[in-house]
DNA sequence: GCGACCGGGGTCTGCCATCCCC
DNA sequence: GGGGATGGCAGACCCCGGTCGC
């Protein structure tokens, strides 16, 4: 038993220190192939080096990972052939993270939630630490990302198609700081095949042109700055929201364009049923109010983001201010005061009832504001009563 | 000074299915 | 057949402040 430990540790010795220095440009199977027969042949009294069981876990890996306090349950769930292969980089990712300002707890994290970051070798992840920095000014930014999502910056392998991708991005017009939020806001944009991004920005093109747009550049570029996630959605997903909002509100093509040239490029990314699903709840309710079909459209032109708030929240929402003295008439002339979150709403409402607030004389408008002006509008309220009345 | 209007910013991954290559 | 690469899906808001007109 000691001497297969012992075994086990010079070989993790030899993994992070002798074989990772040279990971550079060699590929990493060959690397680790070379070395790993070596130790195991002097080991077994054997001239003829074995190579590893080809279904079962490197040991000397799993060691490695555990010292390195990465959840090997985790990554045995999440991607259990990286766990089997006989040559990896775990020492030599650890050490380039490190260098960039990743905490041990970040990268053994990083790991368990996507194991087969330890197969990229050095010279590739250098390369993409560089591409990414052509978009963010530090490091320690790219390193926030890869904590959160480690699959975004791994999941590819080919460098050559975020360099495509970025140059696509830029020349749809896309600043640094568009592409900077994109980037930070929907990281698997990046790592998509340049051809998807590709196919999306010409589907927004092409629905532009077929609503009679005369603009379909800048309208792609417009949905994308304002909905970062269109790029993560597929064409049908989104296409299937365009004619769901068609036929729902009974759109002709122009006002459909200005839709989704507007607010209503948030919304074009649910899922189709969610978005079936919350139209139909918002529109019962409202019929249940005594609106009419024509209000509803009003309400969800004016204010699409309504279609994202779930149902049940939605339904919360519209019982708070209905009971707090406020017309379904007002909620369609001010929507925004869904905005709010529901402990927000109630608490204000409480707030200008204890004030003594008269919604049918002033409006509902102080329900949009900052909780720092809504507060200085609660003190002056509280000075001088008369004002609510 | 105040209210109304409006735009913008933060946040948003982890998993499964499929295809393809070795 | 195994594993890598990639496509696609579900999940489901909140808040602030600039500007302008009165």
């Amino acid at each position: 038993m000691a001497a297969v430990a012992g075994v086990r540790a010079l070989l993790g010795f030899h993994r992070s220190v002798t074989l990772q220095r040279s990971f550079g440009n060699i590929p990493a199977q060959l690397t680790s192939t070379f070395l790993l027969r070596g130790l195991c042949s002097a080991t077994t009294k054997s001239n003829e080096p074995k190579p590893p069981p080809v279904a079962t876990e490197n040991e000397s890996l799993l060691e490695n990972l555990n010292l390195m306090g990465v959840d090997v349950k985790m990554a045995r769930q999440r991607q259990p052939g990286v766990l089997r292969k006989a040559f990896t980089n775990e020492q030599g990712l650890a050490k380039f993270l490190q260098g960039k300002g990743a905490s041990r707890r970040v990268i053994a994290s990083i790991i368990s939630r996507y194991p087969r970051a330890i197969t990229r070798s050095i010279e590739h992840l250098e390369q993409r630490w560089d591409l990414w920095r052509d978009i963010f000014k530090t490091d320690g930014e790219i390193v926030s990302i890869l904590d959160r999502s480690p699959e975004s910056f791994f999941r590819s392998s080919d460098n050559g198609n975020l360099q495509k991708n970025i140059a696509f991005l830029t020349s749809l017009g896309l600043n640094s700081k568009d592409l900077n939020r994109l980037l930070t806001t929907a990281p698997r944009t990046f790592s998509n095949s340049f051809e998807l991004n590709r196919q999306m920005v010409e589907f927004l093109e092409d629905i532009c042109a077929e609503l009679g747009g005369t603009n379909p550049e800048q309208f792609a570029k417009y949905v994308i700055s304002r909905n970062l996630y269109i790029l993560i959605r597929s064409t049908k997903r989104v296409k299937t929201n365009i004619d769901i909002l068609r036929a729902s509100l009974k759109l002709s093509d122009s006002e459909l364009l200005a839709l989704l040239q507007g607010p209503g490029a948030e919304i074009m990314d649910l899922s189709n049923e969610y978005l079936k699903k919350n139209f139909n709840s918002l529109q019962q309710r409202m019929v249940s109010l005594g609106c009419r079909k024509a209000d509803v459209k009003k309400l969800i032109i004016s204010y699409p983001m309504v279609l994202y708030i779930g149902t049940d929240t939605l339904s919360f929402k519209l019982d708070c201010l209905l009971t707090g003295g406020i017309t379904m008439k007002q909620i369609i002339e001010k929507p925004k005061v869904l905005d709010y979150s529901t402990q927000n709403i109630t608490g204000r409402l409480g707030e200008l009832q204890r004030v003594g607030y008269d919604f049918q004389k002033n409006g509902i408008n102080i329900l949009d504001t900052s909780q720092k002006r809504f507060d200085a509008k609660i003190e002056r309220l509280g000075a001088s009563p008369e004002l609510n009345v």
